[in-house]
RNA sequence: CGGGGUGUAGCUUAGCUUGGUAGAGCGCCUGGUUUGGGACCAGGAGGUCGCAGGUUCGAAUCCUGUCACCCCGACCA
């Protein structure tokens, strides 16, 4: 039976529920977003995958394009005296960095091409994990004046970190992201800089990837090598685990000391430039999989989606086959004449001569929110078969062509607003205030320790402040401190330690 | 990097204990019948059984090493 696609209930094997981590590395394969590499921990991206990487880059994009932003890149190698500059940051990456050490290959006297020992690097080369400390040293020869300040500057790139257990989108070794860098001439400039780009991150999750997130600090022990402050936004997926989808880093002096970026200010003295950097991954895919996705596939949300419908000519015979391809085009062409989201809606004609079934699993699978039938019998009718892909699988709606047409863009937006309810309801419906140690304990231990089922969730539980308290839970149960969340100040007492505690903060187990 | 597991066709896998030279389903190709929710018939292609040694007349099968992947742990976007 298992190995009878034809007979399973559902298109993704396992379920969710059945094996979490296997259903989301086959529903990857199954909806053609990415596959592993012959490079240990490198994905390749697929075009349907590249295709939703590309939306979400054109929508923070222009986000920030309009908080002031400008695009520039730099360079992908880091010499490996730039990395030691600052002692935090070294110490963070040092793990996980690839190094470069010759610039050319000869063949060895084993016959077998190998880096030339001649051509050896005088100074290693560090393939870029972040880019702090080129970009520093960039702006320290840019910045003389208060006059030259803020540099509002983001970059679109690749970045490698040297991962022990990759995951494909999650965490590999090599990924694509944007990374910002700012320099402001005061701190709560550059407070309210690091602020500004979060909610643009909260902003760009909930209303394109329809997540509902936390927003807040991280506690001292998950902060970013070398920042004053990090702030995250943290979604709760499917597994009821926590994944951080973007960060945003407070770096005070310390990197404009370590790269030397000094300004003269208004009033005469050289000061140190307040920096700040902010990024955002390739993990945003995996999240929005795990946020979304169900047995039988992929769900996209239609404002990310790069097929928002797709329509699929019924061609059951010849005489009307013509016919219908052409209905099916013209259909097209006035859909792709609605606007939705700031954009022409994005419609495919699937003419591909396959089972109708087949196809529509196909699509099904890919997460496209609107699929359309349209067969001769529609021709007749002037209707169409429309199934929207928040909705059972088998479930079918007959609506007149025109009307379809004018409700296109509200039917999109009404599966991206359903989405981002059915996320936020899950989520909130997994997260509970928990008082006591005991409770906290129990929340996070599955029954069946041998096999654990999906549990836990987000916990909102006082906390002392106190690193001993996050590394003995962290020790016992793998939770941690998701982030200090904005504007909850109810004081309590911290269930762990007893000692007194200015707010709850959000625990849960992460990715 | 430590513990566990798995490597047989594109995918899922049988065969391995008890050595005798590889089989199936799905997918793929060709032709035909089909097509409104994973079609059917007929024919066909595709495997140095992860890799390297060893034992043996003979290895997918036994032994050693090695590599890759998956799960768990440490680390992280």
């Amino acid at each position: 039976m298992a190995n009878q696609p034809a007979a399973a209930k559902t298109a993704i094997t396992p379920r969710r529920d059945e094996d979490f981590p296997e259903w989301y590395q086959q529903l990857i394969r199954a909806a053609e977003l990415a596959e592993p590499s012959d490079v240990r921990g490198c994905m390749v991206i697929r075009p349907w995958g590249y295709g939703i990487w590309e939306n979400m880059q054109r929508r923070l994009d222009a986000m920030f394009k309009a908080t002031g932003h400008v695009n520039a890149y730099f360079p992908l190698f880091i010499p490996l005296s730039y990395m030691q500059k600052e002692a935090e940051h070294v110490e963070g990456f040092a793990k996980e960095c690839a190094v470069v050490t010759h610039h050319r290959l000869d063949i060895g006297p084993d016959g077998k091409m190998r880096p030339a020992p001649s051509a050896e690097l005088s100074e290693p080369l560090v393939v870029r994990p972040t880019s702090e400390t080129i970009i520093g040293a960039t702006y320290a020869k840019w910045v003389q004046s208060y006059r030259d300040l803020p540099i509002l500057i983001n970059q679109w790139c690749n970045v490698v970190r040297w991962e022990m257990r990759p995951r494909i989108f999650l965490r590999t070794t090599e990924f694509l992201w944007q990374e910002g860098h700012t320099v402001h001439e005061s701190e709560a400039e550059a407070r309210e800089e690091t602020k500004r780009m979060l909610d643009v991150y909260e902003t760009f999750v909930r209303d394109y990837v329809a997540v509902p997130v936390f927003t807040g600090e991280k506690s001292e022990s998950e902060r970013f090598p070398g920042a004053v402050q990090t702030l995250c936004i943290e979604a709760m997926v499917q597994d009821r685990k926590a994944i951080q989808a973007g960060t945003s880093h407070f770096l005070g002096q310390n990197f404009s000391r370590a790269s030397g970026i000094q300004f003269q200010t208004r009033d005469g003295k050289q000061e140190f430039g307040w920096t700040t950097s902010w990024g955002m991954s390739t993990r945003m895919i995996g999240t929005l999989i795990m946020a979304h996705a169900d047995d039988d596939g992929l769900v996209l949300p239609p404002r990310i989606a790069p097929t928002q419908i797709v329509i699929m000519p019924i061609t059951p015979k010849e005489e009307t086959r013509a016919a219908v391809l052409e209905a099916a085009e013209k259909l097209a062409a006035e859909l792709r004449r609605v606007s939705y989201a700031g954009a022409p809606v994005e419609v495919q004609v699937d003419r591909r001569d396959l089972g109708g079934g087949v196809k529509s699993w196909e699509w099904i699978k890919k997460g496209v929110p609107i699929r359309v039938e349209l067969g001769p019998r529609d021709l007749e009718s002037g209707n169409v078969a429309v199934t929207r892909r928040d909705q059972p699988v088998k479930s079918k709606e007959f609506l007149l062509t025109a009307d379809f047409v004018s409700r296109a863009a509200a039917m999109l937006e009404s599966i991206q607003q359903n989405l981002f309810d059915r996320a936020k309801e899950f989520r909130d419906a997994n997260t509970r205030t928990i008082d006591t140690k005991e409770e906290f304990y129990d929340f996070f231990t599955p029954k069946k320790a041998d096999k654990p089922e999906i549990h836990g969730g987000f916990a909102l539980a006082h906390w002392n402040g106190s690193r001993e308290v996050e590394e003995q839970i962290k020790a016992d149960l793998k939770v941690t401190i998701r982030c200090i969340p904005f504007g909850a100040s109810e004081a309590g007492t911290c269930p762990f330690s007893g000692a007194p505690s200015p707010q709850r903060v959000v625990w849960a187990k992460s990715y």
